[in-house]
DNA sequence: ACAGGTAAGTTCCGAAACAGAACCTAGGGG
DNA sequence: CCCCTAGGTTCTGTTTCGGAACTTACCTGT
């Protein structure tokens, strides 16, 4: 299979990362996600060339994520915004560099903590049921079939059978 | 900057993706949330090239993501398992599932459901504060420098501020 | 009028990664 | 002896990436 069929595929996860699992898009969203907008804003954060930002750009506003809103005319300046689309990756985000903060972590510590304003303390995201509110684990968590997809789904049962 | 680097940078998202932000890798740790852990299953699910296939489990292993565990001698066979560090990306990957099935569904609707043994109801994975427990949001949620980092970090500041 | 600066890209080239297919290894079964 | 299985490795051509220079369309100062 080819990376850019990905967004066919019958499976949620592959057709979100056609959309960030390219080099660079989650990390260009971490800085969206931070306030900035600004293509050389960017590239001084990021250190990805001006060529792979402008592609990764572009893709993000084509499927949704960023829009592109004028800031000035003469000369006509854009800047990227994330759209609501955009902002519900923010779960993803924080998934992710939670893990970081605990595994991939030096002797210094994470660098970045996160105060949340509504209960005053530094915290971390945890997955939650959103029936139940019990945090979630794989082992509680058992995978079916939705009814319209019966049967057009690869099943991993041999894998697990044996 | 290149993409070898990045597990040295002062941020774990970065370092984070080092490991995991490869192309196939997340969609190689899905297949074994499912429960897949052989070569040949990976590779009939995947429709990824088997010499891709090779280099992204040999990563993880490296990265302490799988173990290599022989079930078989004569012919030595090996099958790949999370470990701890491992089944602690469950949050990720969730969050990536439940973004595509909310943004990136068709017709027929998100292909797999999710049903929490603990309550029986089929559920989705919300991310809350692990002080507070309310749902975490992205303007709910401050960022500061830890103390051990502090001017050593990149400020996104200009470009908030304007 | 002209030099230099700014923001947001685009173009060009060599290096690295990927897709597809064939091949290899160490055994087993008929 | 031939074919099969599991788990890879090798080979070849196409894409994508990294680094640097160039472009466009304005603005500012002299």
């Amino acid at each position: 299979m080819r990376w850019e069929n990905l967004d066919q595929e019958p499976c949620s996860l592959s057709r979100t990362l056609s959309v960030v699992g390219d080099r660079w898009t989650l990390i260009v969203l971490r800085d969206c996600f931070l306030g900035v907008r600004r293509f050389d804003d960017f590239e001084a954060r990021l250190g990805v060339t001006r060529h792979v930002l402008a592609d990764r750009l572009k893709k993000l506003v084509n499927a949704g994520v960023l829009e592109k809103r004028p800031y000035q005319e003469r000369p006509r300046r854009e800047e990227y915004r994330l759209t609501e689309k955009g902002r519900d990756l923010y779960p993803v985000i924080l998934s992710l560099v939670h893990w970081g903060d605990r595994h991939m972590a030096d002797e210094a510590g994470p660098p970045i903590r996160h105060r949340h304003r509504a209960c005053g303390a530094y915290t971390r995201g945890i997955l939650t049921c959103a029936e139940c509110g019990e945090e979630l684990h794989p082992h509680d968590v058992e995978v079916e079939e939705s009814p319209a997809w019966t049967g057009q789904l690869l099943p991993p049962k041999k894998a697990i059978d044996r």
